[in-house]
DNA sequence: GGAGTCACG
DNA sequence: GACGTACGTGACTCCT
């Protein structure tokens, strides 16, 4: 609708409403089962309602009969009547899957017919109708309903009346009498006493419809009848009417209909008016519906061919009504400026009526998507240039495409790009091969296969659509092909993820993988790898299997993303994730991207070295060891230790595993040791050095990239459950630092000459997050004062001045917060404390009782979970806990203690992650070089040119302490410790 | 490939 | 009264 169309409406006037909801019920059962074509998607009642709107159309708005007009639909199921009565329509059967979808698919035609488009929470169409009619009728208008539901004949009088295009009749007061037994204004007396099964109004048991004229006639109204009920003479009727007198008065306000709603759109703006031909034509012709495009477009006199449908309703389409999806990244600058909202999800989710019903198309969309068959033998394989065209063309028709890379490794830093397929809409996907070689290297040696785009050519092509802002790129993990493509010189924008999107809806219910999510949400298995490339020693690379397999493989992959994207992102907008996904996940999935790029320095002399250092470090203790313990073993084996710690020599303390072994962890080995014996001290030293020297100083060396000369980790974004990252090959997130040995392994990280190495992190910030979201005031004045913070707690506990906390004492208190994030245990913390389990519970209720905050919100927290089987964090991640009611007693409070940690790490993880998404732009905007190289759960590590030191650490704490900003305003402040060094022992 | 252990936040 | 006992990761070694 314009918004500029206004007409107060009065005498002479004529307003037609339309009853959406109604018609496509009964359309969907009087009309022939319509498929479209392309994907399958069922369109007889859409169909239906188009040719009924052409109609009207003609006679009534290009006709220039009715002034006013609109389209009315029913809301949700649940309106104001389930609170009179909570079992209305409740055994209405669920539409049949054929319907479902085309329910938000009318609405996308109503829209295309240019009309208004009406629909109210709480309230059904019939009520908004009955309301516009009293409406138009008190000002003179002539109203026409257009439906065929019997609840409607209600409004029949002098200036309203019905017409039913299902049956094609004017339903006027006559027909009203012939149909109920009274005229239209008792019709409610009538149907309160009757009853109505299909929409579980009660009624008066043995009383239908023509006991109820009768008596309705006879009394007048319900309340008159009621008043003398004892009066009637048939006894079974006497009593019913008696008994169920309030079920009769109930029944009475389901049926009645609301004349008086509050409406959104006022009655002047339903302007009848002829909606654009070519938008309208266009619509039609994407749906199918060829004859009613042309009946169309001669009303308008033009020539439909010329006009291409509209590709937002074409399979893979977003709808009309449901704008597109925000086809750009979000810049790192809207964190800043946007959305004042005080509460990140509930504000940025907000869905209107419009909305509601594209994401109602979207899902029914979805549901048809789950169950379309795969063909493999309907992939392409692309093998010249002109072909490649097509697709790219066929994909900027559609305005989304998904795109899959297959390569020589999975190192995304080493590996060379093989191929890379595409899919438009579901079964429309294709490979190209680019680089394959033959399959018998020795006879057609190492030269690539032909038949296959050159490199450069398919590039050229390839790359403007990688880059096209109109046209949405997914993948299933887009940062590893959206590095493998930079590395080729494309950037891939805009994007979406499938894995990503997975990970913000299902957190905690299953992995994303894209085998796994296909089978969840496909019911489909996808070809396995090792079917196209064998396994084990077998196994050959992707460049190396021919192309009917490879397109078969990588053809599908595409496919399945593409049909994943349809079911799951609609899924963010009816889960209210979108906000999530937009500003935590999405934006940061380029931005790891070219951390992981960019790598970090390493000197490899300092770790042959420490090697060397370590190695003979072991190699003395094993000398001891071994004296100690009488004879030689594998030190390296948990096993033998256990045999000789507790089987040969009997020490105290032994455990035994699951599987029946000694365990020998080092919190046992100290406690030995600390009472004195000699051989567990040794092992603790020499599995501290056996641990340095194998997983740091001996493989490190390793992962340096040959072509960078730098090590390139993987964070992965997707595979914890609280929102942090992972970080894998190597891992570099968990650098030794505790111990003055491991410190030796940080010295290795350094900077290329003329840079520093710069690390920030923030400072307790899950303390921080926990006295915000459980709201203590004694810690946040505590953080607000710049105190120490387990002094602090100390000081509250134990009834002593900060300043005469000793370091006993604060040692305590830090444990006990440490404890309560993680959700604190009696056992636990006196294990950790070294004292007994009853001053440990002492110590527990003596901090709940100084903070009960921390208790209710710890209670909260577990209630909330058991409700929703869900926590959240402060910016609206969810991790679902699936097992939080069932499973055995202490399974379930290990899922509790998981559900109490989660908010807590999640809301920390989601402030780094905000801090990362906007640094790139704040460093850019400052015109600072620093490149940001890894991200420490609560730190992040850069190289700094000498000469930008200062600035940039001004710009890195800004960012990090204000990352919570403006979605959340913590009651505390952030701080961020930043310092610069040579290498990242002295930086942090 | 699971279990045990230990590096990090 | 018994039971297992702090949250989240990844890598290495042993051993079946």
């Amino acid at each position: 609708m314009s918004e500029n169309l206004k007409k107060a409406i009065g005498s002479g006037d004529h307003l037609i409403l339309v009853d959406g909801s109604s018609y496509i019920f009964r359309a969907y059962h009087a009309l022939p089962a319509l498929i479209r074509k392309a994907d399958g998607l069922p369109i007889g009642a859409v169909s239906g309602f188009c040719n009924m709107m052409l109609k009207l159309l003609r006679e009534q708005i290009n006709g220039g009969k009715a002034t006013h007009l609109a389209v009315i639909f029913d809301s949700s199921r649940i309106t104001f009547r389930n609170e009179i009565y909570s079992q209305y329509k409740a055994h209405r059967p669920e539409a049949p899957d054929d319907l479902k979808p085309q329910f938000a698919l009318i609405r996308d035609a109503t829209r295309a017919f240019d009309l208004a488009c009406i629909e109210q929470e709480g309230f059904e169409a019939d009520d908004l109708i009955a309301t516009y009619s009293r409406q138009a009728c008190e000002r003179g208008a002539k109203v026409t309903i257009v439906a065929s539901d019997k609840d409607l004949m209600q409004l029949v009088r002098d200036g309203i009346s019905m017409y039913d295009s299902v049956k094609d009749r004017v339903v006027d007061e006559a027909v009203v009498i012939e149909k109920f037994g009274v005229p239209p204004e008792k019709v409610i007396y009538v149907q309160a006493l009757a009853g109505d099964s299909t929409d579980n109004v009660p009624g008066v048991p043995g009383i239908g419809v023509k006991t109820a004229a009768q008596l309705v006639l006879e009394y007048g109204d319900l309340e008159t009848l009621l008043a003398h009920a004892h009066e009637i003479k048939q006894p079974k009727r006497r009593e019913a009417l008696i008994n169920f007198a309030e079920q009769a008065r109930i029944s009475e306000k389901l049926v009645t209909l609301r004349q008086d709603v509050p409406v959104d759109t006022p009655l002047e703006d339903l302007v009848a008016h002829d909606p654009d031909p070519r938008h309208l034509i266009a619509f039609l012709k994407a749906m199918d519906m060829t004859t009613i495009a042309r009946r169309a477009s001669q009303v308008y006199d033009i020539d439909p061919t010329e006009i291409e449908p509209d590709p937002r309703m074409l399979p893979g389409g977003e709808g009309i009504v449901w704008k597109a999806p925000v086809r750009r990244e979000t810049p790192a600058t809207d964190l800043f400026v946007s959305a004042a909202e005080p509460n990140a999800k509930a504000a940025s989710n907000k869905v209107d009526a419009a909305q509601s019903a594209a994401m109602a198309l979207a899902l029914q969309n979805a549901e048809n998507i789950r169950k379309l068959p795969f063909d493999h033998k309907k992939y392409q394989t692309v093998q010249d240039v002109e072909q490649l065209e097509k697709w790219v063309e066929r994909a900027r028709e559609v305005g989304v495409v998904a795109f899959d890379t297959e390569t020589t490794s999975l190192d995304v830093m080493q590996a060379d790009l093989v191929g890379f397929s595409l899919a438009v809409t579901p079964g429309e996907a294709c490979y190209v091969p680019l680089q394959h070689k033959s399959q018998d290297a020795d006879l057609f040696g190492d030269g690539f296969l032909g038949g296959q785009i050159p490199l450069k050519d398919a590039m050229a092509v390839l790359k403007p659509l990688l880059e096209d802002e109109s046209v949405l790129k997914i993948g299933q993990n887009m940062k590893y092909d959206w590095v493998i493509m930079k590395r080729y010189g494309a950037t891939i924008a805009p994007f979406d993820d499938t894995m990503l999107i997975s990970y913000v809806l299902d957190a905690g219910r299953g992995s994303h993988g894209m085998d796994e999510l296909a089978k969840r949400h496909l019911e489909y298995a996808t070809i396995p790898y090792s079917q196209v490339a064998g396994t084990g020693k077998n196994a050959i690379s992707f460049q190396r299997v021919d192309l009917d397999k490879a397109t078969a493989y990588a053809a599908e992959d595409a496919d399945v993303t593409l049909r994943l994207h349809m079911v799951l992102k609609p899924r963010l907008v009816a889960e209210k994730l979108t906000t999530v996904y937009e500003t935590l996940e999405r934006p940061l999935a380029a931005v790891i991207a070219r951390m992981e790029m960019r790598g970090i320095s390493i000197d490899r002399n300092i770790l042959s070295r420490l090697s060397g250092d370590f190695a003979q470090g072991m190699a003395a203790l094993e000398a001891e060891i071994y004296e100690l313990a009488g004879e030689s073993f594998l030190v390296s084996s948990p096993k033998q230790t256990g045999d000789i710690l507790f089987g040969k020599l009997g020490l105290p303390g032994a455990k035994k595993t699951a599987t029946g072994q000694w365990a020998t962890p080092a919190s046992l080995l100290e406690e030995l040791a600390s009472a004195g014996h000699e051989l567990p001290r040794k092992l603790l030293d020499w599995r501290q050095l056996a641990k340095l020297k194998t997983t740091y100083t001996d493989a490190l060396p390793g992962y340096v990239n040959p072509e960078t000369d730098r090590v390139h980790t993987s964070f992965s974004l997707g595979s914890t459950l609280t929102g942090r990252l992972a970080s894998s090959e190597p891992n570099l997130q968990n650098i030794p630092v505790r111990s003055e040995a491991g410190r030796q392994i940080r010295k290795a990280f350094i900077a290329p000459a003329g840079h520093k190495i710069v690390s920030a992190d923030y400072s307790q910030i899950e303390l921080r997050v926990l006295a915000h979201m459980a709201d203590i005031p004694q810690l946040q004045k505590a953080f607000a004062d710049g105190q120490d913070i387990h002094a602090a707690t100390a000081s509250a506990m134990f009834g002593v001045p900060v300043n005469e906390v000793n370091s006993d004492l604060r040692r305590s208190a830090k444990t006990i917060n440490f404890g309560i994030i993680y959700g604190i245990s009696a056992f636990g913390l006196a294990q950790r404390l070294g004292i007994g389990n009853g001053e440990a519970a002492n110590f527990i209720k003596q901090y709940f009782e100084r903070f009960p905050g921390i208790r209710d919100y710890i209670e909260d927290i577990k209630k909330t979970c058991r409700e929703n089987g869900y926590v959240t964090t402060l910016f609206g991640r969810v991790c679902h806990y699936p097992l939080i009611l069932t499973g055995k007693p202490q399974e379930r409070a290990a899922v509790e203690r998981q559900a109490i940690n989660a908010p807590i790490q999640g809301s920390a993880a989601d402030i780094i992650r905000r801090a990362m998404i906007r640094m790139d732009d704040a460093l850019k905007e400052a015109s600072l070089s620093a490149q940001m190289l890894l991200q420490v759960h609560d730190e992040l590590v850069f190289e700094v040119s000498d000469d930008e030191i200062d600035k940039t650490l001004a710009v890195v704490r800004k960012v990090m302490e204000q990352a919570a900003e403006p979605a959340v305003s913590l009651k505390v402040p952030l701080v961020v410790d930043a310092r610069a060094a040579q290498n990242w022992d002295e930086a942090h």
